[in-house]
RNA sequence: GCCCAGGUAGCUCAGUUGGUAGAGCAGGGGACUGAAAAUCCCCGUGUCGGCGGUUCAAUUCCGUCCCUGGGCA
């Protein structure tokens, strides 16, 4: 078995249905693995067939982390997958394991692998009234509140992206520092002593996407009408992120025979291409790559990535 | 066969009282420091169905043909 050196962490990343999981799983039997997700949607239980998640005999192979470990009510963020993901680096390093980052959250692995500002977690109850007091004002009058508030976060921040907007004004509200100063601190930087690997796959747009619309309708066979509806069917706000995984609102209406299948299946088709699109440009141009291999996963292309990777 | 509607960007359509046209979606590019599968920004030349005619000028008006709906036979 190669032995890759002490303190070696593997990251692999790519768009939607690239073969990040398959790629992982290869890795961690060549050199007894385990693998850690980074995948903001893929920490959610009742999304394992929609979000792709590792099936239990793939998951009986090897060992794997942080996959459906938290109730859709109960949201995930960058520092909170963060501070998990370095809980299981150093579990699957204490059973042995070469830790294996796998997924396609690009800010979730920056925050690790390049670090955060060490702004505190915010109270629920001033994120939900910076909310609100954005519903009331809407975009334009909120951030010439903003503006009051902490000029520079606002001047940062078009008045037509309400997530950034509502972010800048959480952190002022509930620190007294706005997001410049934080981010002028020191940030919080991965323990010292591991060193990243990090591989991209990044496959021609054309293969991807077909990759994309067959797994799209393979879920679809797999139940995936069914779950949608059952998580749709919890009544959870639709602003929780695990409401705004992909295909959800598409096919819980067609489990409720609202849309044809066929309409919503091509729709989640179209949102997974756009999002996949997105996730291509934050890799290229956020994250620092150690490998990068422009081919759809195959058998053959894994080898050749095993290969020269290890 | 006759009568209506239509034929404009990859798709759905708008529009031009005659001076060669623009939205949404798709697609492409980009931004990104804590709900990121999120949020946001930029990018629109296409025989305006074909061929004739009128006109300085036709995608626009006229004729004719073709195609697609719908109606009448």
């Amino acid at each position: 078995m190669a032995r890759p050196a002490t303190g070696t962490v593997f990251v692999i990343c790519g768009p939607t249905a690239s073969g990040k999981s398959a790629l992982a799983l290869a890795l961690a039997k060549r050199v007894g693995g385990g693998i850690i997700n980074a995948d903001s949607m893929q920490v959610y239980r009742g999304l394992e067939i929609l979000t792709a998640q590792p099936s239990a005999a793939e998951r009986a192979l090897v060992p794997h982390f942080l996959y459906g470990i938290l109730d859709p009510a109960d949201p995930c963020s960058a520092g909170r997958w963060r501070e998990l993901a370095l809980a299981a680096i150093a579990g699957a390093r204490d059973a042995g394991r070469v830790p294996i980052l796998c997924g396609g959250t690009g800010l979730y692995l920056r925050a690790l692998m390049q670090g955060i500002a060490p702004v505190p977690a915010i109270p629920e109850s001033v994120r939900a009234a910076v909310r609100a007091r954005h519903a009331e004002l809407g975009n334009e009058a909120f951030h010439a509140e903003l503006a009051r508030r902490d000029p520079d976060g606002a001047a940062a921040v078009r008045p037509t992206d309400p997530q950034r907007m509502v972010r800048a004004m959480e952190v002022i509200e509930a620190t007294g520092l706005s997001l410049a100063r934080w981010r002028a601190l020191p940030a919080d930087a991965p323990p010292a002593g591991l060193a990243f690997r990090t591989v991209l796959l990044d496959p021609p747009r054309e293969a991807l996407y077909a990759a994309i619309e067959a797994r799209l309708r393979g879920m679809v066979d797999a139940g995936a009408l069914a779950e949608a509806a059952a998580l749709v069917g919890r009544g959870f706000d639709p602003d929780l992120p695990a409401m705004k995984a992909l295909g959800v609102a598409e096919l819980a209406r067609a489990a409720a025979g609202d849309m044809p299948l066929e309409q919503a299946v091509m729709r989640a088709v179209t949102l997974s291409r756009n999002y996949a699109k997105r996730q291509v440009t934050w890799f290229r141009r956020q994250l620092i790559t150690d490998f990068s291999f422009n081919e759809q996963l195959s058998e053959s292309i894994c080898e050749k990535i095993l290969s020269e990777i290890l």
